[in-house]
RNA sequence: GGGGCUGUAGCUCAGCACGGUCAGAGCGCCUGCCUGUCACGCAGGAGGCCGCGGGUUCAAGUCCCGUCAGCCCCGCCA
């Protein structure tokens, strides 16, 4: 390294004109003009106009001219205003150009297998992951990692100010029952023992809380053994929080006060605070969902009444087999066709049809209602339909779903979606939080007949259905918060069980025999013994709430180095075979280490 | 475990429905020329197991079966 970097190329402008400067990156473009040469070279700052002239230095010259992209070197030279005429509004440096003096090239490179000067986004994302380093090189590659970075240094610094203390976890830890596939590690100093990769800090959080830290977080790795999804990871970034001596509206507080100054600071949005809250009932029948996108409205509405005066077979019978009746309305006709892919499509996704009514206000020509079903309907029954939805546009379609409540909601919520982004109606760079409340403590598994946690096994019961317990224990209401951004779960959390009886209650009714909750959560039953303080947290989906900060698709576009739908690696070509001495020092081969 | 889309030059893609001028384009790359370009320009050139394997056929990027890989979704994700 013979020639060291005077500055940065951001840093670079007309007042250091005349100065003798150095700059060190990568050549991005060059434009040779025989006698002078033009180079743009890049750091992670900026681009400057590199000159140079043979009638200057021949030597130099030469040397410039065996330069090829992607080169990294160090360039030393006199920084002049460019002629009139020649500036370049499209850089910062734009006005200036380096006269090349001096050259020192620290590395050749091979043709990249992409554009480095190009948006990449329609480079296939397998290349682009294999050559994960040339990706961040090129421009603009580095965005999404440091507007990431400044994430978390916005999220420490607002933290750190109001007392919360960051303490590290253990990531090899002790396999829990329920939840996620764990990803487990061999244990070489006991044979047929595993450490486990957490889910969550979970429990440490809780007993960090018992330990008197009052307000703990942490950035902090997790790992789910699942199939992936465009917003899924095997490995995943949580912002873990948890707080001491607190009730729900201290957390739902915080997480507003943190998530309006994160958006003020990086994005400079101001959200309005405080966020929605709907309960898990709510937003079940307004959506159809526990994660409601709320940037649009298209609310399902209950049509079981309107239905049950109706003369329509289907939805007749389906409320007296127990179902309900709900419809939404979309602002546009569709063709037959289209109206055929609809039901084909709801019925995939369990519906046994899907009802619709076309709307035509100003009807001279058309009927104002048509439908191969509007003949069930007599007058007073529309004209109640049209005030039930509202129906002030002068072209709409009333969807119908006459099911069971489960299916009826979950087909219309999901059409909701389908229909509002066929028809444009989600508003684009609009952020929308909601937080849903009142989760249910307990479901219930079809298959085994047993009660699951909705959230997790430490969750409070809300007080006042504590008695529910032992009666009712499906209809007791948990303490326990998610909040929601744009129709994405980006966080979750509740108050906790802090008494040694209630937890053993609640490990009770989730089926968990005395013996296996001292097994596997001893520990944390002994804490609670010891003075342990009311308290409760939540966690973010860190990289799923940078994807959507970022307006992006996936969230391997926000992670530095993902992997694929596969679980592969494909820079380091993770997962790979290990030396069988390996396996069997890890005593994976049962006998064979004998 | 299941459904769908994609795979042709270094990159992005066309060509597949109707098998036979079908190995093509743009960018990139290589060589040469060029003293004011900035996505420089001009002239010339190289580059292909049409993902892989099998089948049908006189003949297969093209049709069929299988398989691998990438992506999206369902299941799964307390």
């Amino acid at each position: 390294m013979r020639l060291k970097r005077t500055h940065f190329i951001e840093e670079i402008n007309s007042h250091l004109i005349g100065k003798e400067i150095t700059v060190c990156g990568w050549i991005l473009r060059r434009r040779d003009h025989g006698g002078v040469i033009f180079l743009d070279i890049r750091d992670r700052s900026g681009i400057l106009q590199v000159v140079f002239e043979e009638g200057l230095d021949p030597k130099i010259h030469a040397l410039a001219d065996s330069l090829k992209i992607e080169y990294a070197v160090s360039i030393k030279g006199i920084l002049r205003r460019r002629p009139p005429g020649m500036e370049n509004p499209k850089i910062s440096t734009g006005e200036v150009e380096l006269v090349g003096k001096d050259l020192e090239i620290h590395n050749a490179s091979q043709t990249p297998p992409f554009p480095m000067d190009e948006d990449l986004s329609e480079v296939s994302e397998a290349l682009r992951l294999r050559y994960r380093y040339l990706e961040m090189r090129a421009l603009g590659g580095q965005e999404a990692f440091i507007f990431r970075h400044r994430i978390n240094q916005t999220i420490r610094d607002f933290l750190n100010s109001r007392g919360f203390i960051e303490v590290e976890t253990p990531y090899l830890t002790k396999s829990t029952p329920e939840g996620a596939r764990d990803y487990l590690v061999p244990c070489r100093l006991y044979p047929g023992k595993f450490y486990a990769l957490p889910q969550s800090p979970q429990l440490f959080k809780q007993i960090l809380m018992v330990a008197g830290f009052e307000r703990y977080y942490q950035i902090v790795r997790c790992f789910r053994d699942e199939d992936l999804r465009a917003d899924r990871q095997p490995e995943f970034t949580q912002l873990d929080m948890e707080m001491s001596f607190i009730t729900e509206e201290d957390i739902l507080g915080i997480v507003e006060d943190l998530l309006s100054h994160l958006f003020k600071e990086t994005l400079g949005i101001e959200l309005k605070t405080p966020f929605p809250r709907l309960t898990y009932e709510q937003a079940l029948s307004l959506y159809g969902t526990d994660r409601p996108d709320l940037r649009f409205g298209m609310e399902l509405k209950d049509v079981s009444d309107l239905g049950g005066d109706s003369q329509f077979q289907v939805f007749r019978s389906a409320l007296e087999k127990g179902g309900i009746i709900k419809g939404l309305k979309a602002p546009a006709h569709f063709t037959r066709k289209e109206l055929e892919e609809l039901t084909q499509w709801a019925q995939n996704l369990g519906a046994k049809g899907l009802a619709w009514i076309k709307y035509q206000k100003d009807a001279l020509t058309e009927e104002k209602w048509s439908s191969p079903i509007v003949k069930f309907f007599d007058r007073n029954i529309l004209s109640r339909m049209e005030e039930h939805f509202e129906l002030t546009e002068d072209k709409a379609t009333l969807f119908f779903v006459a099911d069971e409540p489960n299916i009826t909601h979950r087909v219309l919520g999901e059409l909701r979606l389908y229909l509002a982004n066929k028809l444009s109606l989600i508003p684009k760079d609009a952020f929308k939080f909601v937080w849903i409340v009142d989760f249910p403590l307990f479901e219930r598994d079809e298959n085994e007949n047993r009660l699951y946690s909705v959230h997790h096994p430490f969750t409070h019961p809300k007080v006042e259905d504590l008695e529910l317990l032992d009666t009712d224990p499906l209809k007791v209401r948990s303490r326990a918060y998610d909040i929601v951004l744009n129709g994405v779960e980006v966080g979750g959390g509740s108050i906790r069980v802090h008494r040694r009886d209630l937890q053993e209650k609640i490990f009770h009714i989730l089926g968990i025999s005395k013996e296996e909750a001292e097994e596997k959560f001893g520990f944390l039953l002994q804490a609670l013994d010891f003075g342990a303080p009311p308290h409760g947290g939540i966690a973010f989906g860190l990289d799923r709430l940078i994807m959507l900060m970022l307006g992006k698709k996936s969230i391997r576009e926000v992670i530095a180095f993902p992997k694929t739908q596969r679980g592969q690696c494909l820079l380091t070509g993770a997962p790979s075979s290990v030396k069988i001495e390996q396996i069997l020092e890890l005593h994976l081969l049962p006998g064979w280490d004998k």
